[in-house]
Order: structure tokens, then C-alpha cells, then sequence
DNA sequence: GCCTGGATTGTCT
DNA sequence: GACAATCCAGGCA
């Protein structure tokens, strides 16, 4: 069985609905193909954090993470790489989820088509999932509840103890530990 | 198999 | 003009 979040659970603070978005599935449809993968990885983004988009206010390429929660923030990295948040917290507030990793569930052929990777690596980082769910620039600004790209519950729930750890990859507030993950079973 | 270094494009100051 | 929440290839153990 399979249920979906309100509009209220993403109304959170991001360091909450990190951990809860733990062992959800994230469900895409590009195309008519849908793929979907089990979120194993997360990170929560705060507008007081210097590390965040928001952090310095306002902008073009931000405007999504300002808005209402339950929408979907894609965002550029280095041009070529790009990455899916999830905004949280009330609408104006600046909060995002990073998803960094997913384990593939559904559409494993079209992952592969469009990764030619291993599997281990179809979707193991925030530029890869992107890639392997067939997120894009078109999906910035989605709404996860009524659009083409969705958060569901599958019943399992979050973890009870989910790994915390301080964020990498990123060269400000690297201390701030609110990076999640699935622990290894 | 693990680790290190370089590449690459869009956005903001 | 400089920076960025990364990925991939190559080299060494």
C-alpha cells in the first residue's frame, strides 16, 4: 500500500522532513515512462546556512525555494550536473531537502539507457539520480502533489535510528550535521 | 579497489 | 570575473 504526503508533512523544517523522507519513494514520469527510486540519502538546507541557496536571499535561480512546500527545486551545478530538492518549511521560509541518492525500484532498463553505468552507480549521487529519474530543468518549480513527479510513502516508514553526519562535498558549514541516510542493514 | 585531480557551464556579485 | 550542494577518468596500492 502506498500513501502520499500532505502538503502539511512538507510544512516541516527541512532537518525534520530530511529524516522522514528516508526509505520514501520517489516516483517520475517523463514520457510516459515512470521510474521511481527508494530514498536512501538526504540533506537538509536552512536559509541561515551559508552553505544554502536561500542563504544570501532571493534570486532567479532560487525563487522555487521561497515558495509554497511539497515542490520540487532543481538546480545547475557546474553547469552540467543537476540536483532535486524538495522544498519545506512554510511557504517564504527558504527551506529545501537535498536528495542526494536513490535506490533504483522501478525502470531499471531507462536508468541504465540513460546512465550506461554500473548499476551501483545508476543513482548514487545528487547529479546522477537527476539524470537516472530523468529530472530536469522542466521539473523546477513541480508540484510533488499533483504533477508528473511525486513523494510516496510504500509503508516501510523513515528509519528509526537514520546515520546523521556532517554534509559533504560543499566548502561552507560542513560541521552542520544534517546530512541522513539509510543505515546499512 | 581506493583515492586524487581535473573538467565543465550557468548564475551571481 | 569568480564561484558552485559534482562527476568521471586516471593512477597507484
Amino acid at each position: 500500500m502506498t500513501t502520499r504526503p500532505d502538503r502539511r508533512w512538507f510544512e516541516r523544517d527541512a532537518p525534520v522532513v530530511g529524516p522522514d523522507l528516508l526509505n520514501k519513494l520517489l516516483v517520475v514520469t517523463v514520457d510516459g515512462i515512470t521510474c521511481s527510486g527508494r530514498i536512501v540519502e538526504t540533506e537538509a538546507y536552512m536559509p541561515d546556512d551559508p552553505a544554502s541557496h536561500t542563504f544570501r536571499g532571493l534570486s532567479l535561480r532560487n525563487a522555487v525555494m521561497f515558495g509554497p512546500p511539497g515542490h520540487l527545486y532543481v538546480y545547475l551545478s557546474y553547469g552540467i550536473h543537476q540536483c532535486a530538492n524538495v522544498v519545506t518549511g512554510p511557504a517564504g521560509s527558504g527551506q529545501a531537502v537535498l536528495i542526494r541518492a536513490v535506490e533504483p525500484v522501478d525502470g531499471l532498463d531507462v536508468m541504465r539507457a540513460r546512465r550506461r553505468r554500473p548499476d551501483r552507480e545508476l543513482a548514487n549521487g545528487p547529479g546522477k539520480l537527476c539524470q537516472a529519474l530523468g529530472i530536469g530543468a522542466a521539473h523546477d518549480g513541480v508540484d510533488l502533489l499533483a504533477s508528473d513527479v511525486a513523494i510516496v510513502d510504500d509503508g516501510v516508514g523513515s528509519p528509526t535510528h537514520p546515520v546523521v553526519g556532517p554534509r559533504v562535498g560543499i566548502t561552507r558549514a560542513t560541521a552542520t550535521p544534517w546530512r541522513f541516510r539509510v543505515p546499512v542493514e
